[in-house]
RNA sequence: GCGCCCGUAGCUCAGUUGGAUAGAGCGCAUGGCUACGAACCAUGAGGUCGGGAGUUCGAAUCUCUCCGGGCGCGCCA
């Protein structure tokens, strides 16, 4: 609806390119917007005003010049100067009726664009580190990161969802060391439990497995497993006591018994994380294992090719990129002085192989405690020649919990932390999901456990729902009712005099509403905001519900009540082709 | 100290390529079920958009500055 009205200005422009002294105008300088009031009409655009300046005209004389240019269209009634230089369009009424018609036709393909040159979109969200269960932090990025890319996708971007898992690296070894602790508690020694270590009950039943399978083979007293260690904290260090420990169990136990204790950990906590991932309703294309990457040689030629270009300085014996050259505050390690190649190495090469797979636009979802690192990431593609631009990283802020209004304390290495399967089957998917995702990503969220619980009406998800619902019970009562509807005469009905039979502030509003859609989906992509189409849901729910007490649907006269039923089903479907796209069931009956 | 995010109605928040009278939900007040689901609807009260300055036809939106809150600033990931 909105790009036929586009075109056409579009056209107008183009006649007046000469007259207007101001050369070509921008397709993307035209703002169309739907207009507040309807007094203004059904859509305006400011850009007469925005043309002033550069023509030496006054804005009113350019709409004027504009109006008189836009060429003949049924779609469009008449058009309007107003205020400072606005154009008001006001549409053929019965425009929104075809609407209705256009949703029916498309069904679940409404509201999804199809551009001639999509772009290849690679997104990468969640990645947690495969040390523990995921926190009720990685849900909201699950649900932003599967909202985004379906947001991404109805608006005609091909998108790949992408997992790193970070299975290399010091956190992974406290992982393993953490779970041969319990192992050795297990066995029946009695110990203390690293401070550095991940203490959750989580580890117990993997240690429980390790025993199982490898009985007391890898058992050691614990005063020689603790013989000499540099102290635990609080009197020493609990970096070095755990690091320590870490070389003091490969030692005991050999590299061949160190690598099943490590595996066998990364395994059971990825399990676990897929398992969660499912359940959520959240599933990738692609799994990408830091270890298989790494041992592929690809950081190594990655680091050779930043060797070539200069890129790379030794420095208190460890390797440094260059990082300032491209924006950053400081150089950055990539390989330590003890010959170990640091994180930020693996992901230049894991970032530099996105884009050499084809992806026009690299989204990394990131929790917005790693907003740091943003800069050296996108400072190692460009040091490959690649445009800052094809990385995004939308942060996603923090997540607190609240129980009986007590806030919730949440760090991975405490014993005790919500997971998000525990949120899960306390509060549900679809409330957990649109809980997540109303608010904006940039936006601190404080998720209380009792409100998301209780059905209240704060919590939108039941509102939306209701809607949908509401409809199929019309359906239901039709059917009941013995009345007639027919689709096919429905739809005939609707185009012959859709706009006086749906006619009435309700009707009207609600129309007008279901017809945005489209322009919300393509908005939503644009801005990386799925909360927008939360907010739209909610909107198009509340018109259908006043539409719905204002008039009642199932009357004995044919034409109106066929007209109003197939309203009804055009809205439900775009209810349900929106909460599809935040990953919200839409269920029939409540 | 530096960087990023946030500050809008009593509460929780929308509103960023600058646009017309700043919106929603909750809460509060009043009203609506002998006809399709009242998990709903209708009406109303409620604002110096954190403070100040600037840019311009026009600023919640852009710039500067100050105040307040959150998060980062590792040879961890």
């Amino acid at each position: 609806m909105k790009e036929d009205l586009h075109i056409l200005l579009q056209r107008a422009l183009q006649s007046l390119e000469g007259s207007l002294r101001s050369g070509p105008v921008d397709p993307q300088l035209i703002v169309l917007d739907r207009a507040r009031d309807s007094a203004h009409g059904d859509f305006a655009s400011n850009i007469a005003m925005r043309l002033a300046k550069a023509a030496g005209k006054p804005p009113r004389a350019i709409a004027e010049a504009i109006i008189a240019a836009l060429p003949a269209s049924p779609i469009v009634e008449r058009v309007e100067v107003a205020g400072a230089g606005f154009i008001n369009f006001f549409l053929a009424k019965d425009l929104y009726a075809r609407e209705l018609v256009r949703i029916h036709e498309q069904g679940e393909a409404y509201g999804r664009h199809r551009p001639e040159h999509p772009r290849k979109v690679l997104l990468e969200f969640v990645s947690a580190n495969p040390t523990g269960p995921m926190h009720v932090g990685h849900g909201r990025q699950a649900a932003f990161g599967d909202a985004l890319g379906n947001v991404l996708a109805a608006a005609g971007d091909v998108v790949t969802r992408e997992y790193y898992i970070n299975d290399a690296g010091r956190q992974t070894e406290i992982l393993a060391v953490s779970v041969w602790v319990r192992y050795l508690e297990a066995c029946g020694e009695v110990l203390k439990f690293p401070e550095n270590g991940y203490r959750g009950d989580y580890i117990r039943p993997v240690a429980h497995a390790l025993h199982q399978r490898e009985g007391n083979a890898l058992r050691h007293p614990v005063t020689t497993v603790f013989e000499g260690l540099p102290a635990d904290a609080p009197e020493g260090d609990k970096e070095k006591h755990i690091d320590a420990l870490i070389a003091r169990c490969r030692t005991l136990i050999g590299e061949p018994a160190w690598e099943r204790v490590l595996e066998s950990s990364i395994a059971a906590m990825l399990a676990e994380i897929r398992d969660d991932l499912d359940g959520y309703g959240v599933h990738y294309d692609n799994w990408i294992s830091e270890r298989a990457f790494t041992q592929g040689g690809a950081v190594d030629r990655a680091l050779e090719r930043l060797r070539a270009k200069d890129l790379l300085y030794v420095k208190d014996g460890a390797e440094w990129f260059k990082a300032t050259q491209f924006g950053d505050d400081e150089d950055r390690v990539v390989v330590r002085e003890n010959g170990v190649k640091t994180y930020f190495a693996s992901d230049i090469a894991y970032h530099l192989d996105k884009r050499e797979r084809g992806f026009d636009l690299l989204i990394d979802v990131l929790g917005a405690d790693h907003h740091g690192y943003v800069t050296r990431v996108r400072g190692g593609l460009q040091a490959f020649g690649h445009s800052g631009d094809c990385l995004e990283a939308p942060l996603i802020q923090l997540v607190a919990l609240f129980r009986n209004g007590v806030k919730m304390s949440m760090g991975k290495r405490e014993a005790n932390f919500v997971t998000l399967r525990q949120l899960r089957e306390e509060v549900g998917n679809d409330a957990c999901r649109i809980f997540y995702l109303m608010r904006s990503n940039d936006q601190s969220l404080d998720f209380d456990l009792d409100l998301a619980k209780s059905k209240s009406n704060e919590n939108p998800v039941f509102y939306v729902q209701y809607a949908h619902a509401r409809v199929a019970s019309v359906m239901k009562e039709l059917a009941v009712r013995g009345m007639e509807y027919d689709a096919e005469n429905a739809r005939q009905i609707v185009l012959d005099r859709g706009a006086s039979l749906l006619a009435g502030p309700q009707a009207e509003a609600m129309l007008s509403c279901v017809s945005r859609y489209p322009e919300v989906i393509r908005q939503s992509a644009t801005q990386r905001a799925p909360h927008a189409l939360v907010h739209y849901l909610r909107e198009l729910a509340t018109t259908l519900h006043a539409f719905y007490n204002a008039e009642r649907v199932l009357v004995p006269e044919t034409e109106i009540r066929s007209a109003r039923v197939y309203a009804l089903l055009a809205v439900q479907q775009v209810l349900r082709n929106g909460l599809e796209v935040l990953g919200v069931s839409a269920p029939e009956s409540m």
